[in-house]
DNA sequence: TCTGGGGTCCTAGGACCC
DNA sequence: TCTGGGGTCCTAGGACCC
């Protein structure tokens, strides 16, 4: 014991931690109902329904059940599973307890999703002795209080933790000092690497780009021509370069885009049914602006055919709004000049876009071609304070329904 | 087999401006 | 008379991630 000098294997680098829970949302559904356990669990929806699987537990797996089957499929491979309708509530609560125990370690912890995240251990690790002990101590914490195992990366950025971090699942833990970062790298498919998916891998490898230690070596004119300005990104990231800052906690993230979307149990153009959802989701959108303390410019409805074809439309207004009534309305309006009501649809999507926070109180009304918004906004504030104290499902707004 | 819902970022083309 | 170059903003689509 204690014959490696950490503090020489980290100098110049700095210490960054990536953590994964394991099969998050079914290994919260056993931890808290303990007669799960050991049970192939799968969490997505009804078996019946059109929703894919959102995450399974290990029993399952071993059934060959896997993230984004759809759920159909899911139940002809393991049709004893236990089948879990997703409802988010518990999901984050307990991201955000984990988060704290994070915080406990580390001032930079940066959440990815809601179960990943990413810390900035550089230095504090001293205080448990090594990375390694730091990170056994993260991953004790987390299992006593709250019976959840995760698995742990450690590396000197964000892009070889994060790899690190799912090479060893579950309740894992890869640590790759610099030196061994190329070693580590080189030998994965191309595949591996974070933000090369199948199609980037299918042009790579037809170019006899398999391994991410062909890549690191690949002409940097090459990839430039096929990936444009990502190409030299790609070689860096194949050499183990990449970012590793990590966001300290006290800044707050900012969104790009709020939206929501839903399927359809079964296609429809019903102007009941497609109006119904379309003013749920606008309802839903507006509700979540608000309270994230922002106003959008930009509108945009998403329409899924029944041949999967995504089909986008959207608009931009010259003011910031953040009433339900001008999103609803700036949503129908492109679904009318859009003509979506003559052919069946599978999916609807309303999000807003062009997000800013929101000015003191609404002056900018007055700029604005959609007029003042007091009349909507009262109505909305009445709504939010009935679902603050009630909840997101005391009050809908008439006609309003998912289908 | 029959494909969710939440996002981020990049690109290409066109309108428009100077 | 026969066609610039630089820039910004917007839209639509698509790859990718969890």
């Amino acid at each position: 014991m204690g014959g490696i000098d950490h503090q020489k294997v980290w100098a110049g680098s700095r210490v960054i931690l990536h953590i994964d829970m394991d099969a998050f949302f079914a290994a919260v559904e056993q931890s808290i109902n303990p007669g799960l356990k050991g049970r192939p669990v799968i969490v997505g929806g009804t078996p019946e329904s059109r929703g894919v699987v959102s995450t399974c537990s290990y029993e399952a797996r071993n059934y060959g059940v896997h993230s984004a089957m759809p759920m159909k499929q899911a139940q002809r491979l393991c049709p004893e599973a236990v089948f879990i309708d997703t409802s988010g509530g518990k999901y984050s609560y307990l991201s955000t307890r984990i988060l704290n125990i994070l915080r406990q370690y580390s001032p930079y912890v940066e959440p990815v999703s809601i179960d990943e995240a990413f810390a900035d251990i550089t230095g504090i690790w001293k205080r448990y002795r090594s990375p390694q002990l730091t990170a056994e101590s993260i991953k004790r914490d987390i299992f006593e209080r709250h019976g959840l195992t995760s698995s742990i990366g450690i590396a000197p950025n964000r892009l070889v933790a994060k790899m690190a971090s799912s090479s060893n699942k579950p309740d894992g833990l890869v640590i790759i000092p610099p030196e061994e970062v190329r070693q580590y790298l080189w030998v994965q498919p191309v595949g591996h690497l974070w933000g090369v998916g199948p199609k980037s891998v299918k042009e790579l490898n037809k170019i006899g780009i398999i391994t991410i230690g062909d890549l690191a070596t690949a002409s940097e004119k090459r990839l430039k021509d096929m990936f444009g300005i990502m190409g030299p990104g790609l070689i860096k990231m194949a050499n183990g370069q990449g970012a590793d800052q990590v966001r300290a906690s006290h800044i707050e993230y900012e969104a790009r885009s709020i939206g929501h979307e839903h399927t359809f149990d079964k296609n429809t153009n019903d102007p009941d049914r497609v109006l119904g959802l379309l003013l749920y989701l606008s309802d839903r959108v507006s509700r979540r602006l608000r309270q994230s303390g922002c106003e959008a410019r930009t509108v945009t409805l998403k329409v899924r055919k029944p041949d999967f074809k995504l089909v986008t439309r959207a608009v931009t207004a010259l003011g910031y709004f953040d009433t339900e009534k001008v999103i609803y309305t700036s949503a129908k309006n492109l679904l009318n000049k859009n003509r979506v009501l003559e052919q069946p649809v599978r999916l609807l999507g309303v999000s807003v876009s062009h997000l800013r926070k929101r000015a003191i109180p609404h002056y900018d009304d007055l700029l604005s071609e959609y007029g003042d918004q007091n009349r909507s906004r009262r109505i909305d504030e009445l709504l939010d304070s009935l679902r603050n104290r009630h909840g997101e499902e005391s009050i809908f707004i008439a006609g309003s329904r998912i289908f």
